[in-house]
DNA sequence: TCATTTGATTGAAAGGTTTCAATTGATGTT
DNA sequence: AACATCAATTGAAACCTTTCAATCAAATGA
């Protein structure tokens, strides 16, 4: 059996209050007293009991991390940072995978909302945060992951998508490419939404048409498909931008079912810097965002927010991507251009 | 603020006990109140305290899931199937990453034992069981995750690593190599052990040689080290069989850097048949495990055990693993063996 | 009609912590 | 010697549930 505090206050012949104090006000008590009661505690090898001490402090050391989908690379390497940020300080981590639909975010919202979290990381599937303002009035602190915050009620950690379009498109330019493909993912996505702005406006910027295609998720095989549907269609176009890695790697492979060369007859960039963009049949050029760094950063934000509700304020922090040139670019080739 | 019971039952003019029996015991109260109990609940948008309900009831819906490393996409996908498994039993999934070092491990159990979690799913760091007897004998149910238990007093679910060990040698063999190398992982990973002993025993028993080095961790960087050392040194074989994918892709990195190539020279085979295994520079030949069926079956395990703690009977699930052959691997070639 | 059974509801206790006003004992001031 | 101050400790209330014995009202049986 698992023991309690009044165990370990008889054991060390002081009041519960005292035991207490030693846990959470350590300055209070003499240090004799002190010292008593932390044998007490390692010879009854006590831990405390976080559920009754949320009940009474109503501050739980518990985070709750909202992402459309771990099984993203991407969101896997945020989640490690959130993650460690989170175990350094004590905290614990409940992963809600929302699948990018509303009905399965709201249930995690309400569960989130039962357990009593501290704070909420979340990569919302939708843009409004009425959803989440039920959590914000009973004091949860919430922070926007991979999302800039619009609102003033919360905070947020991003990376500069604008500028990321931005970056993949001078790339392509660059390279002498003048009809580009952009294959985006479903339009609600605010991440997608602006790299593609960035993406639009630097290729036109520079002269360069651009043709979109949409993806139904960001994932591999919806990639393929999009891809592999748009080429029967017939497109005219010498570089492929990606809205994330994901995409491109299914991309890569119906490019490669029709014939295509990478990057003699098409050059490819990604988004996202996976860690197997490198790996990749065609090691892929992408737009590298720091990942691990941006789910650190997310954690510490909620994590200060928790700890100081009264003293805090929200803030945004914004990472720079960069991009990262490997096989899958290469300058636009005379002969290469593609008949379709 | 948020609402409680007290408010409800106020609200809709009963009792604490009979808003408590609406909610848990519905069979026994009138179906007029309990109407009139839920209409209120659903006015004063009234959501259970989990914590207090824990603290009162000792169960709580929370779950905790220790793995080594939830960037390797094997346990992602696992990491999905618990989850999914979880959402729909109301349950709740705490990450716990271990880096597969046995300190950060403890300091997790410590922290779930804290946090009262009904129960564990673990892929333990060590092969003891002693860091989970505490929690074993504090009623925690707990299962393991891709190992299979020894002992009697806990559940566990895993795939038969010893018969993918030798589909993987099965394969080489049939394909005409006799000159193996085996690149294993840390030699304490059991799951590793298993793939070895059912490799060596079939690749021998067909008359080959296996070759063992072994990379420091299960990731693509250690594989490529691992791999590329080995090379340097000098080796004579035709086959190369890895612990994993990950170690698979580093090692194609480091196997092309040395001018070798794929299948031609060498074949490859991987473990895991993780997604990017189909996209890989060389689509990789390895052995696939149900991994999102492994997690889902290991979470309804725990799950069954916290839900009935009295009447459930320990069980050990094991998966069957299945060879994948892709274009890493092919037949021996006459002209292309390899001088060192 | 009275006693008994059944079904629905209630009230109070318990669970493990934190908080805070109150108490104690010692030290310092006049 | 009487008083104020201060540090350390205590005791009880509060947090929100669930549980269970007790109560009550209505229905049944004799």
């Amino acid at each position: 059996m698992s023991s309690s505090m009044k165990d370990v206050a008889a054991a060390a012949g002081v009041s519960l209050g005292t035991v207490s104090n030693v846990l959470n006000h350590p300055e209070l008590v003499a240090p004799a007293t002190a010292a008593r009661v932390q044998a007490a505690i390692r010879t009854l090898s006590f831990i405390p009991n976080a559920p009754a001490r949320q009940l009474r402090a109503r501050r739980a050391k518990v985070l709750g991390l909202v992402v459309p989908d771990i099984s993203n690379p991407f969101f896997t390497e945020v989640a490690r940072g959130v993650e460690d940020a989170a175990l350094d300080a004590g905290y614990v981590v409940i992963l809600c995978n929302s699948d990018a639909r509303a009905e399965r975010e709201d249930r995690y919202l309400a569960v989130l909302e039962s357990q009593r979290v501290g704070g909420i990381l979340i990569t919302p599937a939708r843009k409004s945060l009425k959803p989440l303002s039920r959590l914000l009035s009973n004091g949860v602190a919430v922070t926007l992951l991979d999302n800039e915050a619009s609102s003033h009620d919360v905070c947020s950690a991003s990376v500069d998508d604008t500028l990321g379009g931005s970056l993949a498109a001078d790339h392509a330019v660059s390279l002498g490419h003048r009809k580009l493909v952009w294959l985006a993912g479903p339009s609600d996505i605010p991440q997608v939404a602006d790299r593609e702005a960035g993406l639009m406006r630097t290729a036109r910027g520079a002269g360069a048409s651009v043709r979109r295609i949409a993806a139904e998720q960001m994932t591999a095989t919806s990639g393929d498909e999009a891809m592999g549907a748009a080429l029967v269609r017939g497109l005219d176009f010498t570089a492929l931008i990606c809205a994330n890695d994901l995409l491109a790697l299914g991309a890569i492979r119906a490019l490669k079912r029709a014939g295509l060369r990478i990057p003699e007859d098409v050059s490819v960039i990604g988004y996202d810097d996976i860690e197997f963009a490198a790996s990749a049949s065609v090691p892929l050029t992408s737009v590298r965002q720091p990942k691990y760094e941006l789910g650190h950063a997310a954690a510490n934000l909620v994590i200060s927010e928790c700890e100081d509700p009264a003293s805090h304020a929200h803030q945004r922090v914004q990472f720079q991507p960069q991009l990262i040139a490997r096989q899958s670019s290469a300058h636009v080739s005379a002969v290469g251009t593609l008949a379709p």
